[in-house]
DNA sequence: CTGAAAGCGCTTACAG
DNA sequence: CTGAAAGCGCTTACAG
């Protein structure tokens, strides 16, 4: 049989009342009687009813994340530092795939609102995005939201996320004064976050270094994956730029692959970095050079940051964390 | 403000009652007020409260799955096919991870157990368990349980795992037919079943061979990842074997770096075999050889025998799904 | 400090 | 076909 507030109550000899108390660790029970009532609960195999309870605090204790894939290394990593802290500061987590459909991520957030979540995290998905009104209506409700990973432009929430232009700063940088010129940026869709981001930092280095520019030098990938590294790699290629740099290591590892097979060298002909510093810069067969992102940061300062907001506190800024560039193998001092 | 059954009832002029039925598509009320009053809810955005309705039901409309690891490509694989199912059958999914402890896994359960999870499904950690008796409870708990990916040797639940011992078997089978004769296995612990059941593929095809198994061809693994591969590839390479197999497929990625890395070449010096058929194996610079494993069925099938169970079927035997032989450019033929 | 009672937002027999 | 009422298992003012 499954045990209620009221069998325990029946047990001690107190109101339901009492014992709700008690288990809650209320200062408006006596000690003893609080102590005994516990150790009955524990007897008993006690499990508090969430649904009842949620039900009857107006709370749920639950707050919900969308990503948009579990499969990429990034996410999954992403996920276990968030479901880390979530428990840590004493909420469930629901977790949902947005499949990078922003019409999933519509279904899903609202699904979230009928299980009552007290607030949600979001990773973007990587595509232009159109309608996001479905956002405000996440505010009406009073749910806050706050980005992690990245952010939709236009929409008034609170981020945390890595400074990607920073990163791509530094990389650009490194690669600049180890003697490349020449570097060509496989990124995903101009109008995301994550990639307009990063061309900044691009752009910043170039100046830096008194130089221009080649808008040739971008190739907009439709994904930025494995496949996509691989085949961008083989059609660019031709033109010898002195470095390629990515999205994510993924990508660079589908670079790399592909440049071995046609027999260029990396780093030797061809310099190649990615992004994330993540298993797949450590076991490429040339490991990579890459920028790393500090998941477990993010993954804590987003739970934080909800907390705070749902603690009462107004935040309207977003929250940069630094990135680090990791030099490896894959880009080569030049002269 | 948020819409209740009360206010669309207000609307409409019905009871609450009638909204309830009406909402929940009962024979019971005439088609026209019905649809009028779905309409209605429509319109003034109405989320039904899933905990209230849990309560009432006393039916949560949630399974509980729990999963060691979210990082490994596997199970990020799997989990992804469990969500699709549990959402096609109309559940939500209550996502864990048990990081490989058993504590861990039993507290979640615990956890599951205090949301009213309706059942769970358990993809087992990959070490050996003394105290399994906290999966009794569950079932004291009238909570159906079904094992995942693989099970624990002792527990009296059903399962639905890839056939590990033929995938084996036919790997093995496979390289002592193109001309390899000492084939070191890289294995977990031999009290594991997704261990030990791979060792009697392993021997059946041997002695299909007439071959003995000679036991210093297993190597116990305290981990079967990248880095226990690597090293152990350091290890076993000067023993020569003609092939070495792994328990999947980062492993044998890992294997084949090390040996690279050696000047051992990959298959022409060694023969290589992975596991799994995931990602891992097609970015290898080497392509590995390996065993498919059908995930989008497990997953589904896994869903698929909760469902019935909870539907009331009397279940007990598990569900053995067939791998496939993936040939690639890790293994070599010989002769 | 403790108990009786109302309420959270649904569902579901039970009358009519 | 529809409504009034009880109940799901908690929490929380309100009295005492």
């Amino acid at each position: 049989m499954i045990v209620k507030l009221k069998d325990i109550a029946k047990r001690a000899g107190v109101s339901q009342a009492t014992v709700s108390l008690a288990l809650n660790d209320s200062p408006l029970v006596r000690v003893e009687t609080a102590e005994h009532i516990k150790e009955l609960a524990k007897d008993l195999g006690y499990q508090p009813n969430t649904l009842a309870r949620g039900l009857a605090r107006r709370r749920s204790g639950t707050i919900g994340l969308v990503v948009p894939d579990i499969e990429s290394a990034y996410y999954a990593q992403l996920i276990r530092h968030i479901d880390d802290a979530t428990q840590r500061a004493g909420y469930k987590l629901l977790l949902a795939i947005s499949n990078d459909s922003l019409q999933k991520e519509r279904s899903i957030l609202g699904g979230f609102l009928a299980n009552k979540v007290e607030g949600v995290l979001i990773a973007p998905i990587n595509k232009e995005q159109d309608d996001l009104t479905y956002l405000e209506a996440l505010k009406m409700h009073g749910t806050p939201l706050v980005f992690t990973s990245a952010y939709y432009p236009g929409v008034n929430a609170p981020f945390v996320m890595t400074d990607l232009a920073e990163g791509t700063y530094l990389l650009v940088k490194y690669l600049l004064s180890s003697g490349h010129r020449k570097i060509a940026f496989l990124c995903g869709s101009k109008r995301v976050s994550t990639t307009y981001l990063r061309l900044e930092g691009y752009a910043r280095a170039m100046q830096e270094f008194g130089l221009k520019v080649d808008p040739s030098a971008y190739l907009e990938c439709r994904a930025v994956d494995y496949d996509q590294g691989y085949k961008a790699a083989v059609d660019i290629a031709a033109r010898r730029p002195d470095a390629i740099i990515t999205m994510n290591d993924m990508m660079a590892l589908g670079v790399i692959n592909a440049l071995l097979s046609l027999n260029i060298r990396v780093p030797e002909d061809i310099s190649v970095a990615g992004y994330d510093n993540n298993i797949f810069s450590r076991i490429s067969f040339v490991p990579i050079t890459t920028v790393a992102q500090d998941l477990k940061s993010l993954g804590r300062y987003s739970v934080a940051m909800l907390q705070k907001i749902l603690q009462g506190e107004e935040i309207v800024a977003g929250q940069k964390l630094e990135p680090k560039l990791v030099i490896r193998q894959s880009t080569a001092i030049k002269k």
